[in-house]
DNA sequence: ATAGGGTTAG
């Protein structure tokens, strides 16, 4: 009961019934399930979460791998990591999943060193990490822009054979695209079999903070014939794109078409964007006017933006 | 019997 409410995603319920089921003095006879973890994980519910993890510790029941696994990766992604390192260290048997997500727990709360330690530790271990493990580890090395990670990372990934599924091989986009080489980036992306909108927008966003705005509006076009639809993300790739190469009307186009063809409402990212490509362009009387006209709440990086422009004038 | 892990902006 519980875990179906769970799994249709309304985390409210599943707690309200999860409590109930608490107060009505109900003895369990099993772990919670770990669909409940998994809620509070994606509520980032950490009261919630502790509770469960104590009527876990009270239960006095036999440690349960998939339980302990949720756990792990509730406290991670809560960003409580010692509290997920603790329970780590004290599973007798640890898995692939309980490896996995112990890795990202630790690039989650930004230790994306600790995650690459791991990982090694895991082989080590002789635990074989999966296409998964591979994926957390791509994105850690991306969060530590270290190219010589990146490149022992995918030497790594080819010699196991790993296919570049899309998003393997988006997550390795991103990540030589933060390591500083955008057309190692490229490569990856060429090689890739299957593209959807993700991956197509993380290879513009890569063109666009390396200063290649015109190779990132090249791939729009592309990425249309091939089938793909744009969504908002795309468009805050491709504007930021044009502002830091100085295609000001090339954005503004961008901006209304986005609204006229593409029914994709702008959000703040996107006015950020719009005020970063005006102000950059010395238009911040244009950029004034724009913030005054949004009709959606603003916030310390819009202003920040025009006053950067502001500085630079 | 069933249950735990994955990609793009800022």
């Amino acid at each position: 009961m519980i875990g179906g409410i769970a799994k249709a995603g309304d985390h409210v319920n599943c707690f309200r019934t999860f409590r109930e089921f608490i107060n009505c003095g109900m003895v369990l006879d099993n772990y919670p399930s770990p669909l409940v973890i998994r809620a509070c994980r994606d509520s980032r519910d950490l009261i919630m979460g502790r509770v469960i993890h104590d009527i876990v510790l009270k239960s006095g029941l036999p440690v349960d791998l998939f339980v302990c696994a949720a756990l792990v990766d509730m406290h991670g992604k809560c960003k409580v990591i010692d509290d997920a390192r603790q329970l780590f260290d004290q599973m007798p048997k640890k898995d692939l999943v309980t490896w996995t997500v112990m890795v990202s727990g630790c690039e989650e709360s930004g230790n994306a060193n600790e995650s690459l330690v791991l990982f090694d530790w895991m082989i080590e271990e002789g635990v074989q990490p999966d296409k998964v493990t591979m994926v957390n580890v791509v994105y850690a090395c991306a969060k530590l822009g270290v190219m010589r990670k990146a490149r022992l990372v995918h030497d790594y990934i080819s010699r196991n054979k790993f296919f570049l599924n899309v998003i393997l091989g988006t997550a390795m986009i991103d990540m030589y695209a933060k390591c500083g080489n955008v057309d190692f980036a490229r490569e990856i992306f060429d090689a890739m079999p299957q593209k959807n909108v993700v991956s197509w927008s993380a290879m513009i966003a890569a063109y666009g903070y390396h200063g290649q705005g015109r190779k990132a509006l090249d791939l729009f076009p592309m990425m249309l014939s091939s089938g793909i639809s744009p969504n908002r993300i795309t468009f805050v790739s491709l504007i930021y794109a044009c502002s830091h190469a100085d295609l000001v009307e090339e954005g503004l186009q961008l901006f209304s078409s986005m609204q006229d063809y593409y029914a994709v409402a702008p959000d703040l990212k996107h006015y950020t964007c719009m005020v970063d490509l005006r102000g950059r362009a010395g238009r911040l009387y244009e950029a004034l006017k724009l913030i005054e006209s949004m009709r959606i709440e603003k916030d310390e990086g819009l202003w920040g933006s025009l006053l950067g422009a502001c500085r630079i004038y």
